[in-house]
DNA sequence: AAATATTTTTAGACTTGCCTAAATTAATCT
DNA sequence: AGATTAATTTAGGCAAGTCTAAAAATATTT
């Protein structure tokens, strides 16, 4: 059985390996995991023993079907209860994340596919993140950042790229959520931003940066 | 902010002083954590700088204002936690001991309030046994052990006293639950058993061990 | 290809929690 | 009160997980 630290450094080069198509470097590790590239090493070599991945001195490390089977686990454990604070205990999107992290460490199969069935078996979770089931399969979507979008066009938030507190925050006051109906009015070229009409209600400017944490899903017309 | 060990120590503590009336021996406190005497000595003498208890060489410990009231507010988690965990996600009474022991220790304040809400402020978990309030105070209630009724006495069962898996696993057998109402038909002196009637259905002979472990509310007659 | 910069590893040390064995103190018995 | 027993503490050690500083390996630059 893993100790939560094991866990955070499965959860880590899981989500390095998945960005970098790869292999995750030392450093890579440590900054992930707010701590010293020598405690890192230290850490991969002991902990290779366990064979949740491969490690070659100076080679960086992958993980092995265990190892990723593990980190998938820890994502739906975490997505799964990020989902229960928001839809059952009222909790806001920014605020979940580091309850989740410490509830993904709860050790109990019984408990998550409990969990699960109580809340309906999501498969998005409040950030729009696909929760995997419990083989550990994500419900992949087709979604494309705001920024891609023309002027005209409609489109449903799915997801936000950053997980960012302040970012979040920032689109509770714009009141943007997931599900919420964005409308590009206008595109500025001098910054990039856009024009959005929000829920056929207010419109906003919102700013490069913000249009591409956006991801939505374009409204099909009929 | 203590770590769980710390918080097991203090929990410990405060059930056997709750018990005793006065100090935890180390001894006591090992048998409890059921860990060595001397891990418990070298434990107390390192923590007890942190102002949860009094500690002094061979004369036992208790907890200060501080460390009772994170004792009782680990509490209240424990069994907010049972609660959650056998009245939204239906598992069974004997099951939720370990998965809340692990769950007590997620640091949150705010989780546990909107838990509470979430629950409805229920005052007993799943076991009867009382939930502290955010301020840490118990709701007592007038009970007595079923050992102690007449023949002709019904009573509605409100709490067990052992929390032994067995134990409440043949309580299930017997279709008796928190809320039960059962009947003194028989008193055996043989043996002190006795003969009850469970739900006003089937008839059941119970151990004087059984009967003492099983805390009843007398019914008023009208 | 050599020099420099970056990354990674090693070495040595610290804290937390735990252990066993031995020594000490307190409690109990005769 | 002295002897025995039980409880507690000390001493020394171990594993997990962390650190800093220094050494070694790899990458990059010129």
């Amino acid at each position: 059985m893993a100790t939560s630290t094991e866990e955070d450094y499965i959860k880590a080069i899981f989500k390095i390996t998945e960005r970098n198509q790869g292999t995750a470097s030392t450093n890579s590790v440590a900054e992930h995991l707010s701590t010293s590239a020598a405690s890192v090493t230290d850490m991969l070599k002991r902990l290779s023993e366990k064979e949740f991945f491969h490690y070659e001195k100076y080679k960086g490390v992958y993980l092995t079907t265990k190892g990723r089977a593990l980190a998938t686990q820890l994502i739906r454990k975490h997505r799964l209860w990020e989902y229960f604070l928001v839809n059952k205990l009222g909790f806001s999107w920014d605020e979940v994340h580091d309850i989740a992290e410490q509830l993904e460490h709860v050790k109990s199969d019984k408990l998550i596919e409990k969990l699960d069935s109580y809340l309906g078996s999501p498969k998005y979770d409040p950030h729009g993140d696909p929760i995997p089931n419990a083989e550990g399969k994500f419900t992949i979507r087709t979604q494309v950042s705001l920024f891609n979008l023309s002027v005209g066009e409609e489109a449903i938030v799915v997801g936000v790229k950053e997980h960012d507190k302040p970012f979040l925050q920032y689109l509770d006051t714009l009141k943007i959520n997931i599900g919420t109906t964005l409308k590009v009015i206008n595109h500025i070229d001098f910054d990039l931003s856009k024009e959005i009409l929000i829920d056929n209600d207010a419109t906003s400017v919102l700013s490069h940066k913000v249009c591409i944490n956006l991801y939505v899903k374009k409204r099909m017309f009929k």
